[in-house]
DNA sequence: ATGGTTGTTGCACAA
């Protein structure tokens, strides 16, 4: 099974190149962030079309989580867990995909570290774990895709000299991202690249992308029992040039069903 | 230190 994530910074104003992608690399589940798309907006006959069923998460203007699956799809639910204060943004939706527990979330940015928001990141994080405890059991399949606006690690940045006392970065939120992990959760990309430089957003701004100043915070996490079974993972940079794309490419990751 | 770009909506803000 062939499980990617991908920020698209508007569904709208990036309609066509999904489209294109997806006929072109054609995975089974796709997790969607910043759709932009108010709950009813969401283009479900046109993907539909191209083979995948479909839930969203939306609230409009901002932010908006989906899944796409052509290895079904059901017992979508929005938001954390009950029992979990909800969140009043659309970030998180998860759903059954081909035996799996999947997903797509949006982590919220965080803006600045003496920002009210990185608080809310924080506090998103915390309840992102708290969400995993009631809904899950690391035994299970599971994987938690989307961006997560934290580069784990100083390699997953092109320069961590010029991130110095700003978010994506800091202790804090690294470890809340560690807790999150505990649970039982791996950073699947790490398993087959080691390599630093290795980004899957880039700035618009300055030529970042051509010049390679990006950072790697969008990551598929994956329980072991699905970790163990996947055989190979790729950003999928083409994706990232050309005309109008989202500053966000999408990341693969392959996962064999077992029987190998 | 600043600016640079894109998307949404508005006459900025978020990223």
């Amino acid at each position: 099974m062939l499980i990617a994530t991908w920020n698209v910074n508007s569904l709208k104003a990036r309609l066509p190149r999904v489209q294109e992608w997806l006929a072109e690399v054609g995975p089974d589940v796709l997790c969607i962030q910043e759709t932009k798309l108010a709950q009813d907006k969401f283009p479900h006959a046109a993907m539909d079309a191209l083979g995948y069923e479909s839930v969203h998460f939306g609230q409009g203007q901002w932010n908006g989580v989906a899944i796409l699956s052509r290895v079904g799809l059901g017992d979508a639910r929005p938001n954390f867990a009950p029992g979990i204060e909800p969140d009043a943004e659309a970030r998180i939706v998860s759903a059954m995909c081909g035996g799996i527990r999947v997903s797509s979330v949006y982590v919220p940015n965080g803006r600045a570290l003496d920002h009210e928001h990185y608080a809310y990141k924080l506090s998103w994080l915390a309840r992102l774990r708290a969400h995993l405890d009631a809904e899950c059991s690391p035994g299970d399949d599971v994987v938690v895709a989307g961006d997560f606006n934290i580069a784990p690690e100083d390699r997953d940045v092109w320069d961590i000299s010029k991130m110095e006392g700003s978010t994506h970065v800091s202790g804090p939120e690294r470890d809340a991202l560690s807790t999150i992990c505990q649970f039982g959760l791996e950073d699947t990309f790490r398993r087959f690249h080691d390599d630093a430089g290795l980004f899957s957003w880039w700035d618009y701004r300055g030529g970042d992308f051509h010049q390679g100043r990006g950072m790697r915070i969008d990551l598929v996490l994956a329980s072991r029992s699905v970790a163990e079974r996947s055989t190979w993972t790729s950003v999928d940079r083409n994706a990232r040039k050309g005309q109008q794309p989202s500053d966000h490419a999408p990341v693969l990751l392959l996962v064999g069903d077992g029987t190998e």
